[in-house]
DNA sequence: TAGATTGTTAATCGATTAACAATC
DNA sequence: TAGATTGTTAATCGATTAACAATC
């Protein structure tokens, strides 16, 4: 009997409730209620309890959750309860904030690779790494066994860099190539599209 | 009689259509169908003629839909058949790299102005633009009518400054700090947070 | 005409909410 | 104990898909 699989909708808001519950974690909080966790993130209080109690039971009635265990589940069930090596592809101005990004700490991964195809940028540093050449791509990420990358070159180039990343044995991508790409069964793909996500708010502006 | 309101989600597939038939256009392609859109996004066909269908009726029977008709109709509906300035706030490595992003380009939006609260960067240039200080920002924004604003500040100070964006008229803003906002009613946010991405992604690995 | 593809209806599928017994 | 809040069930709500008449 296999488990039914866990909604992915569901998956997209545990990261929320993460950062959440660390933020409350720094301001040295000990328990929180699933109403409070739902009024900061502007979700129901129900639906945080149905999103959890498919994993477990992690909460006290009367009492509430407790926020540094809630932090250790979610984190297990996120598998970030590990930190995950990032290659970083393209070091244009996307690839260079990507790759010096603070905001990756203590949320599971870091980079650990940047690679571009210009000449002159291969060899430069960008924070702490030397920009490595897309020609050696597939031997430094298997070598270093990397499973993640990060996209930031121009679309008309994310395919065949995607191409790559496949062969190299990354399992997931998060691309900022506007651009929607074909992998294979067992590699995952994330988008952020800033233009989309402003088309969005234009759509309700006059 | 008021139309009923379309749903978000329909909301959210729509720049992704735009994107893949300004992508087809760029190639001089004439005509497509929603099963071609759907394969290159992996949406069903019949969701994509009835998201369509919530707008008028822009295809004909036996031949699909004419691609610069229909960037025309989805550019409209998205009100981004004008051009949107933007306010960028922070300049940091994520601020300098939204505030030179050629991606805006044909696509609705362009930057119009940086702001940052470091006496050391407040009147650097960023790309085109001189760094003006927060301090300056409500003025500024009234004065140059902006209404879109993206915002790539410290997740601390980034309450602080959507109350000076709403005070400013501010009336969409993109959120690049990993941290919900509050706002009125009438301001709407949107929100970029990549290590959420990536964790969504995780959770799928071993 | 024959073939292709739309727009729409009805059926299915999935997600959210309301409500409450259990219990801390 | 009294009050609070969970986990879960059933009801509601919303989104997706399948199917097909209409028609280019």
């Amino acid at each position: 009997m296999t488990n039914k699989e866990v909604p992915n909708i569901i998956i997209g808001r545990l990261p929320l409730y993460l950062r959440t519950l660390q933020q409350m974690a720094g301001q040295n909080r000990r328990v929180t209620s699933s109403q409070e966790l739902g009024e900061r993130l502007g979700i129901s209080a129900a639906q945080i309890r149905k999103d959890l109690s498919q994993f477990g039971e992690y909460g006290k009635q009367g009492t509430g959750y407790d926020i540094p265990f809630l932090i250790a589940q979610i984190s297990k069930i996120l598998h970030v309860d590990r930190v995950w090596d990032i290659a970083v592809v393209g070091s244009g101005d996307v690839g260079h904030a990507v790759a010096r990004y603070q905001g990756f700490t203590n949320r599971g991964f870091r980079v650990a690779a940047v690679f571009d195809n210009d000449p002159a940028k291969i060899g430069q540093k960008v924070g702490n790494f030397v920009i490595q050449d897309v020609a050696n791509l597939i031997p430094e990420i298997r070598k270093a066994k990397i499973q993640v990358a990060m996209l930031a070159v121009p679309a008309s180039q994310a395919q065949g860099v995607t191409d790559l990343l496949v062969q190299a044995g990354v399992k997931s991508i998060l691309n900022y190539a506007p651009i929607s790409l074909n992998v294979p069964a067992g590699v995952r793909v994330q988008y952020i599209d800033p233009a989309a996500h402003l088309q969005m708010l234009s759509y309700y502006m006059d």
